[in-house]
DNA sequence: AATGAATGAGTGTTCATTCAT
DNA sequence: GATGAATGAACACTCATTCAT
């Protein structure tokens, strides 16, 4: 029967759900366990039964995070036409699961201020951001090679685009870019399409 | 005779900088009081005197900060010639200032984990990003007028550029771009000239 | 059918010995239920099962060590010959038996702290100790009546008997003797034929 | 000016004779740091900016204590005469010290309990007996060489000894031996005196 | 009988802040 | 102005015990 892992699956997503919120809230050090346990709907002995420690939650979080971005990022780049338009239609897509849990967005920041104090955020984050930027990197050579873009270093030109969503996802985070979910999401693919137009051949 | 004052202000850098290298080292929450008077070279007592609590030193360091960048900023978007020359010669010297202080980087990722749940800290940094987004963009402004630029909405443009570059540094300071600061620097250069490129007039 | 109770007994002897183990190695306090759960290889509901609590595992585990030496006691004092034969044969025998339960003495040292926070332990102790002085007692009783032994307070010196083996066993627990088992043994008998040879009758 | 320290010495006092009145009462696991606390009359925070943990005001106590009692034993050892009347003078001496802090004798029985577990604990102890035995034993090859006893092993002779006071205190802190102060004094003479009297040379 | 997930009271320790000197 | 001893609220984590299955 697999009605055990599946209970253990359920209570640790359970969890690790009602932590997600906790800490967006709360952030990592302003958010208790009690906090957790609460918004959890368990005791505080379940939680520690499903997880070692407070840390051990925050890098569960961290890894399906990553995950679930990872899986969307890998199907949506694998089809047909001008790399253009799959670029520009992965950002769309892209974001719009972001935007869609948009109340958890601020634990990615809190995520970005661990990693210089904790290796293990750090080697996550690093490789993340790395797969990333290798799918990336590959489809821009795409690009190229099919005399879409002019010569770019790949891996440049990925990094740039990468820096501009995540730059603009900041700045939306902080309010800075005060927009509705999808203004904003707009803005981004047109600020995405100015970047691939200046890397566009011909001309 | 201004000693006095002197010597406050003095001894509030002279806190300030302890503090700053502390909390790059440990984060707001890792950073003890203690630490940072240990490092301040000063009693506890005396730190107590210069700032009321943990939190104004904070508020004092970003406030620091931003006023540092923005007076720079200013001085060098009031020249003449090209606005894209000028664009990138600031982007240039900005960046050059700031990986000047690659060490202290790390702060500013514990401020924007701490701008959702402190309004203090996210009204100086909306402030702080909405002076730059203003000025950015009047320039582009200047640059459409002029006929350099297309004309996009020069808002939308400004917030483009700071998001790429604050997007760069990001992945710079978590360490996804591996390069050293002159070849970092050169990377958002020519990442700006590629963003700048597609907002080109003419053809 | 006692089929029944030979599986129950079979089942709190296996537990005790788990536990006295795990109590030998970590203290009253430092071993975990859950450690006497995997050290008796059940599952902690049958722990709870044959037994309500910690404290009834170590009150049956005290109860038992005790039952255990003063049947040996008795069966060894009541034969013939000189008290002082008698009297060393035991000592001797007494001692073989404890120096072979070796691991778990630090048990022992655990009673005697719990014993003056602990009614329980603290009765079962002086019942136990009672009991054995009584009978030794009685043997010097013996010695001085049949004339081997000058006219001392039998039960004093009984105190003094055991006195000085419970004293030496604590030196050797603590590692302050640090003799191997056959030698410390050895050393406990002359130690005790010293005593005995202050009681001596005539000389 | 020695104020300081005078100061600092007098708190660390302070907390360490409230320890070990909570110590005594409750065991070392039994007893809080709240009950020191208020034991002391200080706050928690006192308690702990003069001792980093509650271990290490365990181990002060077992310092503290093994210091007084040796330096009480090497001041009595030195005189002259013979050293039978010595040794029965400093037991006398040690015993009339020892029941007069009766109340705290249980915290002996934490020492010996935690020994096993505990390599600090441990190796005080065995200093301290071990620099005990020496001294013991360095007498009684005094009474050797002197022709008041005979040719015994001074060591092992040493040991019996204090194996038999040593034992005779459990025995009463476990209230195994029911004597009020001064007649367990008396007792404990006796015993020595027999033990020494197997000792004595001539006959 | 037996399992092991679930409970929740309990506790050592930390650390921002205060204040007597 | 300056010191550093003192304060005490807060918090992550443990573990004996329970109980639904």
């Amino acid at each position: 029967m697999a009605g055990k892992e599946d209970r253990t699956a359920q209570r640790r997503a359970q969890i690790l759900a009602a932590a997600a919120q906790v800490f967006a809230q709360r952030g990592f050090h302003g958010a208790r366990m009690d906090d957790i346990v609460r918004q959890s709907g368990l005791s505080k002995g379940a939680v520690y039964w499903y997880f070692r420690s407070k840390e051990e939650i925050i890098l569960s979080i961290l890894e399906r995070l990553m995950r679930r971005e990872l899986e969307g990022l890998k199907a949506h780049l694998e089809g047909q036409g001008p790399v253009r338009e799959r670029l520009l239609a992965f950002t769309d897509q892209s974001l719009g699961e972001i935007v869609a849990m948009r109340e958890l967005l601020p634990i990615t920041l809190e995520f970005f201020a661990s990693a210089p104090r904790d290796a293990k955020v750090s080697r996550a984050l690093q490789s993340y951001y790395g797969d990333y930027q290798d799918l990336i990197a590959r489809l821009i050579a795409q690009g190229i090679e099919g005399g879409e873009f002019v010569a770019v270093d790949p891996t440049e030109a990925a990094q740039a685009g990468i820096g501009l969503v995540e730059g603009l996802l900041l700045l939306w985070i902080l309010g800075v870019i005060s927009l509705p979910p999808a203004s904003f999401r707009a803005l981004v693919r047109r600020s995405m399409e100015r970047l691939l137009d200046g890397m566009q051949a011909g001309g």
